[in-house]
DNA sequence: GACCAGGCACATC
DNA sequence: GATGTGCATGGT
């Protein structure tokens, strides 16, 4: 059997797997797609659940929104999204993000999603504080675009079972999935939030282990 | 009290 | 181009 047809079947098992232990994830749990690019920055090296403070000081204030977050000072969004933790410089992107929105899109992010993937991705790439983790987020969970997410758990859990380099680049990373998968949204959505699951299941059970799920595909503690 | 969490920009070599 | 560093809160 050819090597690439393996990495098909095993990349394709993993998600059933998964998918079979975990059941649906239903993310990103947000009420909007602008939350979800909210989400998205302050989410950047930050718990979730921190992340949900800074997002329920925003709605509660009634200021999740492009324009009043264009509107209100700098110190007043820092003092909202400050549970997120680094909140000087996630105030900044955040600031970044709107007007970046505002002049691109006039804030209609329905006309964002019209522009093609390739080209949106390079554009959302220029705004300050979005790298290629948050851009992919940003079209995949925003905007319903097809394409894989690769954040730190997914290099780590891959590269456990023998299916990332250690030196693989973030797009070497993406090309495992979308070369072996079918490109579909629903499907990336769903992958890559039961990826996030697993590691935090195992990784709180077991630091010696990502993957115990698995089964027979998971090699850890023998790498 | 140490360590980590759904990264990124920037300085320096 | 690769390697190091600053950014900061809240939960375990």
């Amino acid at each position: 059997m050819k090597d690439d047809y393996k990495e098909k079947l095993l990349v394709n098992d993993i998600y059933r797997k998964l998918s079979v232990a975990y059941g649906p994830q239903h993310w990103w749990p947000a009420e909007s797609a602008f939350e979800v690019m909210v989400g998205a920055i302050l989410t950047q090296s930050a718990a979730w659940t921190n992340v949900e403070k800074a997002i329920r000081n925003l709605k509660a204030a009634q200021v999740l929104s492009p324009d009043s977050i264009r509107n209100m000072s700098f110190s007043e969004l820092a003092a909202f999204i400050k549970p997120s933790g680094y909140y000087n410089v996630k105030a900044r992107k955040l600031k970044s993000l709107v007007y970046w929105l505002g002049e691109n899109y006039s804030d209609d992010i329905n006309r964002m999603a019209e522009t093609e993937t390739q080209k949106l991705r390079e554009d959302i790439l220029s705004v300050y504080g979005i790298g290629p983790e948050t851009a992919d987020s940003i079209l995949l969970y925003a905007l319903g675009k097809p394409v894989f997410v690769i954040d730190a758990y997914t290099r780590r859990i891959f590269f456990r079972i023998g299916l990332i380099g250690e030196e693989d680049s973030y797009n070497d990373c993406q090309r495992l999935f979308t070369s072996n998968l079918k490109a579909d949204a629903a499907l990336f959505n769903e992958y890559h939030a039961l990826i996030v699951k697993l590691a935090k299941e195992a990784c709180n059970k077991n630091p010696d282990c990502d993957g115990c799920c698995l089964g027979e595909i998971c090699r850890h503690g023998k790498s």
